[in-house]
DNA sequence: CTATTATTCAAGTGATTGATTGAATGATAG
DNA sequence: CTATCATTCAATCAATCACTTGAATAATAG
C-alpha cells in the first residue's frame, strides 16, 4: 500500500476517533441509543444550544455514526448501525477499565516528586526469606482473605493510619494491591512516604505474583 | 449518577478515544500490535521526531492503551492488551465501511452547489408504474445481475459517457446504488447534471428497496 | 405567496493539540 | 564518580476545535 493511500486510510480512522473525543458528542450517542431523536430533543436533553447541539450532530454522521431522515419540518437523527453501539461499549469497556484499575490519579500522584522505585518479585521474595521487609496487601478484605503474599499484612487506604503505630520505621515497607494498573499500592506508599517511611511498590500485583509459581497465602493470618 | 460523576466518565472515555484520534498514534499502535519495540525504533518506523514519538507514546499510556517497561537503557513499550487491538480493529471496520460506501467525496460533492433531492422509493414505484422515469443501477454488474430494480440500466461510473447519448434529455434519472451511504449514485447523479440531465438518487439502496418488499428483478435484461 | 418553525450555516473568540527545539533525567559502562 | 546514551520534559508556535451569535435555508400552515 503506498504512503499516501495509507495515510488516507488512517485519517478516515481517526475522523471517527475524532468524532468520539468530544463529551457532548457522547452524550449525543448515549440519547441516540436510546431512541432516535429530533435535534431539539437533543439539545434539551443534552443542555447544549440547538445550533451547538446541530453542530456536533453533524460531525457524528460525518464519521457515519449516526444517519438523519427529514420527518416534516423536523430532522430526526438515529444510529447508523449496531457497529456504532458496539465501538462506544468497547470504548466504554476500555476507559472503565482504566478508571478502576489505572487511574489517572497515578499519573499525578507522583508528579514532579521523586518517584518511587519499583520492587520486583524475586528481589521481594528473597527479603521476604530473610524477613527483612514488611509487606503491605492494600486490597478489599475478601480479596486478602481468597489469597495474598505470605505474612503480608492487609489494611485498606482508609484504615492505613491506624496501622501506622504499630509499624518499625527502620525497615523497608512493599506495598501491593490488584495489578499493574491498581492505583491502591502507589497510593499507600505515598501516604506512607509522607510520614517518613521506606516504602516502595511491587512490581505488578497478586495476579503476577501467582503467575510466576510463587507462594501464596490463603485465608486470614 | 451525579452529574459530574458522569462528566468524569465522560472525560475518562474521551480520554481513550481522544488518544486514538492522531494518525501518527494509529501508525505506533500499528508498529506495537506487531512487536512490543523501544522508543527509537518505533521513530524510525513512524518517521516521526523521537522526541514527537515520545510525546505521542506517553498519549497513548496515558489512555492505557500501551504499558511501557524499561530494559536497560531503553523504555520498551507494547499494546496493553488485547481490548486495544480489539477498539484498533472495530475503529477500523467502521471507517472502512464508510470509506467504501460513504466516503468522504460526498460529503464534498455538492459542496456549494445546489445539493439533489432525493427521490423516495414511494415516488419512485410510482413514477415506475407511469414510466415517466429513467432508473440506472450504479453497481457493479455481478450486483446488478443479482437483483435490481425492474427495467432498471446498469451501468458503472466509467462507462457512464458510453451511456449518455441513449439517454433522452428531457425524461427524469433516477440513480441508485448500494444504499444510503454508497457513493456511485450520488458521482453519477453529479455527472448527468454536468451533462444537462435531470437526475436524482434514490433515498437508500436496493436492500433498502427490497427491505420494503418491492419488485425487483434477477438476471440480466 | 407569506409567515412560521426547525435546522443549518458562517464568522469570531478562546482553548487545546501537535511538532520542533534544546535542556534535563535515568540507567549503565568505564 | 563521570561520561554516555536513550528517553523525557519544557517552552514555543502554528493549526485546529468547541462554543457563541446572528443570519440563511428548508418544509409546512395559512
Amino acid at each position: 500500500m503506498s504512503t499516501s493511500a495509507k495515510m488516507a486510510l488512517l485519517e478516515e480512522y481517526v475522523l471517527v476517533a475524532r468524532a468520539l473525543s468530544a463529551p457532548a458528542r457522547l452524550m449525543l450517542l448515549e440519547q441516540l441509543a436510546q431512541q432516535e431523536s429530533g435535534v431539539e430533543a437533543l439539545a434539551e436533553k443534552t443542555e447544549l444550544t440547538i445550533a451547538n447541539c446541530s453542530q456536533h450532530l453533524q460531525q457524528l454522521r460525518r464519521a457515519a455514526l449516526v444517519t438523519s431522515r427529514r420527518d416534516g419540518k423536523a430532522m430526526i437523527y438515529r444510529l447508523t448501525d449496531a457497529k456504532t453501539l458496539e465501538l462506544m461499549d468497547l470504548l466504554r469497556v476500555v476507559a472503565e477499565r482504566n478508571l478502576a484499575q489505572v487511574d489517572r490519579i497515578l499519573r499525578d500522584l507522583w508528579n514532579g516528586e521523586d518517584a518511587p522505585v519499583p520492587v520486583s518479585r524475586a528481589e521481594l521474595a528473597e527479603r521476604l526469606a530473610e524477613g527483612s521487609v514488611i509487606v503491605l496487601d492494600v486490597r478489599p478484605a475478601d480479596e486478602y482473605a481468597a489469597a495474598h503474599i505470605p505474612n503480608a499484612l492487609n489494611t485498606t487506604l482508609s484504615d492505613l493510619d491506624q496501622l501506622l503505630p504499630a509499624l518499625a520505621t527502620d525497615v523497608d515497607i512493599v506495598a501491593y494491591c490488584r495489578g499493574p494498573y491498581c492505583i491502591y499500592a502507589h497510593q499507600a506508599v505515598a501516604a506512607l512516604r509522607k510520614q517518613g517511611f521506606q516504602a516502595h511498590h511491587l512490581e505488578g500485583g497478586l495476579p503476577e505474583w501467582r503467575a510466576e509459581g510463587r507462594d501464596v497465602q490463603i485465608g486470614v493470618t
